[in-house]
RNA sequence: GGUGGAGUGGCCGAGAGGCGAGGCAACGGCCUGCAAAGCCGUCUACACGGGUUCAAAUCCCGUCUCCACCUCCA
């Protein structure tokens, strides 16, 4: 089988055909650097990580772009709010964010554009359309005539008529139609010179939509693969942008893709709520790996409502993981066994990237390897264990890749492990004369420092607990 | 008003006409000096009311509840 994706524009499930061959151009709306990164911020990123993942798996050379929104109302407004000039405001939390997606171990991008690197290229894009007869400009704003662009609403199976009129009151009057959207936002009184760039129509700022158009046909070229973002970017922001690029005569985006939110208490997580779980708070509970686990467990499509017990359970799942691909690699090698994918996890995948069957699939080929393991079938552990985490891997959940390392001080780690080792020397030697009591104390005291210990047939292993 | 989504066992979470997804928790057993980990087993669910079908969680009709988008949002 080969991969299937769910095309929101076609609202149905497709076969995913690139545009050439070996390669594919993925396009994702980053953040809109006003606040800190909470976990729905998060969820997007891992979706759309897994899925460029899955992609380079079966060989493909993916170029994966994903921008920063640097300039926007909110933007302005916070950072006037706190004092702080609007890019200082933006950049730290553009700062924030990148590293959050690095504890979560999300792949860097080919390339992160930011609206604020890219008027010239929305310069160019506004006069094509404003050419093409699909946007004109009012004092100094720019407006997209969607009366002009018959196609206007296809993404969503939205009617013009039947939307509601923006509430954008004090900018009506201006447009066409009050569905008309702003490309760009002539300077208004009060806001920071340094926050308008100029144009033929005079100075101003980027609106929204405007940039990602002009970013993708400057880096993916006028027509490319896939386009994702969070599903509430459907409308108005996604509709937007395809009418901007289809207007000016590109094709752009061949399949769209929205991921589902977390939500908490049965609402979405938002800024505007508050509702809000920051990435910093939450890994104090589980660690990054974990939350990881979590977040890329069930379905991207599917909404997941955030809570401590959930998250608990998600890490203890995932423990049940780690402890044997642990426990196999100190048997047989971390290396050892060859990284076959097996065929349920490939064929779920493969469907609509079907992270819980694929999870699934992992957690069976782990019960096959704990057999193995408790059998002293060290080929079979081997074989299992370069599946698991050759399966892992693709997740970004592997527990022996670099990513996940503590860090720890090496002379210090050293330490500890003869120190432990002494105890456990200690323990056995009480062990080998019945001297139960003292085995068990000796135990009972590493379990008070944190550390387990469990004895298996060749010996015993311990762990730092958490 | 328009558009879209959801309701699954104690809990999380898949599936989308017929073989008990998977995990967490619980209980029983095996293993262990005792544990831990692991393995085996138990717990047979699909909001409600009708209908179609040999067969419905899955399809159809109706009802209820919740959520999202149409304003900034991942």
């Amino acid at each position: 089988m080969s991969l299937r994706l769910y095309d929101t524009a076609a609202r149905a499930v497709r076969d995913f055909t690139p545009l050439r061959a070996g390669e594919a151009s993925v396009y994702v709306c980053g953040l809109t650097v006003q606040g800190r990164p909470h976990i729905g911020h998060i969820r997007a990123a891992l979706a759309f990580d897994v899925l460029r993942r899955w992609l380079m798996q079966g060989g493909l050379d993916v170029t994966y772009v994903r921008n920063v929104t640097d300039i926007d109302d909110k933007i302005l407004a916070k950072s006037a709010e706190h004092g702080v000039p609007w890019w200082a405001w933006a950049y730290d939390n553009e700062l924030a964010a990148t590293r959050a997606l690095a504890v979560l171990g999300v792949l860097p991008p080919t390339y992160e554009p930011r609206a604020t690197g890219h008027i010239p290229e929305m310069i160019v894009l506004m006069q094509r359309l404003i050419d093409a007869g699909h946007a004109y400009a009012v004092d100094g704003d720019v407006y997209f005539d969607v009366r002009s662009f018959p196609e206007y609403g296809a993404l969503t199976g939205q009617r013009l008529d039947d939307l509601q009129s923006a509430g954008d009151t004090d900018t009506d009057d201006r447009k066409r139609d009050p569905r008309d959207f702003a490309l760009w936002k002539g300077h208004k009184q009060g806001e920071p010179e340094t926050a308008s760039w100029d144009t033929p129509w005079g100075r101003g700022r980027p609106g929204w939509h405007l940039e990602c158009s002009a970013m993708v046909g400057k880096y993916l070229g006028s027509e490319f693969d896939i386009h994702g973002g969070g599903l509430d970017l459907r409308f108005p922001h996604h509709e937007n942008e395809l009418a901007q690029s289809c207007a000016a005569g590109d094709g752009f985006a061949r399949y769209w893709m929205h991921n589902g939110w977390v939500t908490l208490g049965g609402e979405k997580m938002s800024k505007s709520l508050g509702n809000t779980a920051l990435v910093d708070e939450v890994v104090q509970r589980v660690r990054p790996v974990e939350l990881r686990y979590y977040l890329v467990a069930p379905h991207y499509r599917s909404m997941i409502e955030f809570t401590d017990a959930a998250l608990d359970e998600a890490a203890a799942g995932y423990r049940r993981i780690e402890s044997f691909v642990k426990r196999a690699a100190d048997r047989v090698g971390p290396d050892a066994g060859a990284a076959v994918l097996c065929a349920d996890f490939t064929n779920a995948l493969d469907d609509d990237l079907g992270t819980p069957a694929a999870v699934a699939a992992i957690h069976e080929m782990v019960r096959e390897g704990n057999t193995a393991l408790a059998d002293g079938n060290d080929r079979a552990v081997a074989g299992t264990l370069g599946s698991v985490r050759a399966m892992l891997g693709v997740l970004g959940l592997d527990p022996l890749d670099p990513q996940w390392a503590s860090g720890s001080d090496e002379r210090l780690a050293q330490a500890t492990d003869g120190l432990v080792a002494l105890a456990l020397e200690q323990r056995q030697a009480a062990r080998a004369r019945k001297d139960f009591a003292a085995a068990d104390a000796i135990r009972d005291q590493l379990t008070t420092l944190g550390v387990s210990v469990e004895d298996t047939p060749h010996g015993p292993r311990w762990e730092l607990t958490r």
